[in-house]
DNA sequence: CTGAAAGCGCTTACAG
DNA sequence: CTGAAAGCGCTTACAG
């Protein structure tokens, strides 16, 4: 049925089999004016024949583009990240786009070597969302210098010249935390990501913010640190406990992802502290499990799908834009999230 | 600090500012032996200070390999396969190589496109798991005829001449059966996945072959198939309620995945049906979330980071073994699997 | 030790 | 309507 080694078809052999030029097999392929109806039969028949496709290297080097863009991902196995991985591929495919994925692992060095990685693979553009730790942007500036397209999501800088799509964390962790004082809770501790992630920034800001409006105490010693790694469900089961050791008084968590807050509701389950009698909880994320965990949990909903969307949509802009020499506008796209409200917080609906 | 519109230096170049030839740049950068050593440091320290970096299109051509792989992966958003996921992307850079990610979306229509888009776009290699109705190999049979390596992992097709990493599916299910039945289950259920897809088979026997080895009936109407797609916790709530009416003797099922499971674990506990002491369940895959609900769900771990690795370490070995014009050895390669033992059934440890 | 030439597979401005 | 030539950026066998 199908040939051995079936090595692929050269415009060349196709012009000696029909002793023309390789220039007119091009052009007919290509369905040029000024090539006549019966040569491009003839060229369009034996490429089929033959199955022709056209070398895509040769292509690439020509035209300079690969019609690939790169992207570069904290963590793979993670719900949210997840989602808009799937939501960037399937948009690049529909517009004749493959996705080159590479994770940084949490890592800044990691990080600055698949920048240049995907540089010197020379890819479309670059599509990031930022480690942790990074908090030096001369890699990214690096891409910029390249005038190469470059579309920041979730894990922004805000430093950087380019677009970003985001949600705005800071109203989000605001809603949330309201909501937990409008259900009645008085004491309102606080679980964040790192210092220097901008979103465990913003979350913490408009937590912040949202006690203060209500002319609730703000009390720093509420407020606890998480590292947000694979360890993510057992700092939950830490901390919480650590919570209650220091404060016992506390009445509500604001609690910057799914996972630790799972591990805070599992704790304190174990504990027979009643949720959200007791303690109410809000989470951040709306991974598949927090409706599935008991009690099911209050939590932040964010687009992911959505965000892989745009974030595609406003690289490929750029690329199209770039291609055209049309100026390029940086754009700030805030994507809309909503507050979940499930079991683990007081509320009539 | 950068240029603006820092073209890419080329050998040209550094040959023209040298008033030397492009051969002896391209030879001293390599460091070919018979090139001065004085042409040598000229031309590093010039391409230094010009950053130079070959042009990854031009190397394509010239050695006809990128040094890129394909993925396709029927759902990206899933705790298993983002693991794999992560296996083969970690390993592939670990060696050199990128991987450019597709979906499949369980589509065979889709799958077949993939594949055809990845063998245009002349990647050195190409991973897949299959589509839940793919039953038509023609595509995977084009990859091979077009001597490309080609390793399947998960979920494969027998028939498909190439290596694969899998696990056994037949035994794990045979030992999560047979564990129900220590446990003292009587009459034992089994939700199992669509009916091509071969590890959904392949737990279907490992489950009746359990029954029969221990001289249970086995009973067709206990038998539920799932879609196993974006619905499975829904799939396992109504299953599980379906179950309950007809069969209400029931008292042990083996579900083929977790979700799925989890989806069933919440039913039961709404209608206050005791886990595991009415109804034990076993579920497939160990998700994160199968730790964490309650009760804590028995399971079987599936070990997709080091699928994916073992996956990625085959295909590249296929790759230097066809550069290197040695004989290729098909393998099947099995990994181990073993039973977590937690709330969801009776056991003593 | 250095360089001219051919070639990887394609496209396109130009000549005829 | 067709084709020779140049070029994308590199490598390497060959000549000197």
């Amino acid at each position: 049925m199908y040939l051995y080694f079936m090595k692929p078809t050269t415009l060349k052999e196709i012009a000696d089999k029909l002793n023309i030029s390789t220039s007119t097999v091009s052009k007919a392929l290509k369905n040029y004016p000024d090539v006549s109806k019966k040569t491009k039969d003839l060229v369009n028949d034996l490429a089929k024949t033959l199955n022709y496709k056209p070398n895509a290297f040769a292509l690439n080097l020509r035209n300079k583009e690969s019609k690939t863009i790169g992207l570069i991902i904290p963590e793979i196995v993670h719900h949210f990240f997840s989602s808009v991985i799937k939501g960037i591929v399937s948009e690049a495919e529909e517009n004749g786009y493959l996705v080159i994925i590479l994770q940084s692992n949490e890592s800044y060095e990691l990080e600055k070597k698949q920048i240049d990685l995907l540089l010197s693979q020379q890819v479309d553009g670059i599509l990031i969302s930022l480690a942790n730790n990074t908090d030096d942007f001369t890699h990214l500036n690096e891409v910029i210098a390249q005038d190469k397209p470059l579309v920041m999501f979730d894990k922004i800088a805000k430093l950087v010249r380019c677009s970003k799509v985001i949600i705005d964390d800071r109203k989000a962790a605001y809603d949330a935390t309201q909501h937990l004082i409008d259900s009645g809770c008085k004491k309102i501790a606080h679980f964040r990501g790192p210092h220097l992630a901008q979103n465990a920034i913003d979350r913490f800001l408009g937590y912040k913010k949202a006690l203060l409006d209500n002319h609730l105490p703000f009390d720093e010693s509420l407020v606890f640190f998480c590292q947000c790694d694979d360890d993510s469900f057992e700092e939950g089961v830490q901390n919480a406990q650590q919570l209650l050791k220091d404060h016992n008084d506390v009445d509500g968590i604001f609690i910057t992802n799914d996972l630790i807050a799972i591990g805070a509701i599992s704790a304190f389950n174990k504990l027979h502290i009643k949720i959200p009698e007791q303690i109410a909880i809000v989470g951040f994320s709306n991974w598949l499990m927090s409706a599935v965990i008991s009690p099911s949990l209050t939590t932040v909903d964010q687009p992911g799908f959505l965000m892989g969307k745009t974030a595609f949509k406003q690289l490929y802009k750029e690329i199209k834009d770039r291609k055209a020499n049309r100026p390029i506008l940086f754009e700030e796209i805030i994507l809309p999230t909503f507050l979940i409200k499930r079991a683990s917080t007081k509320h009539r609906d």
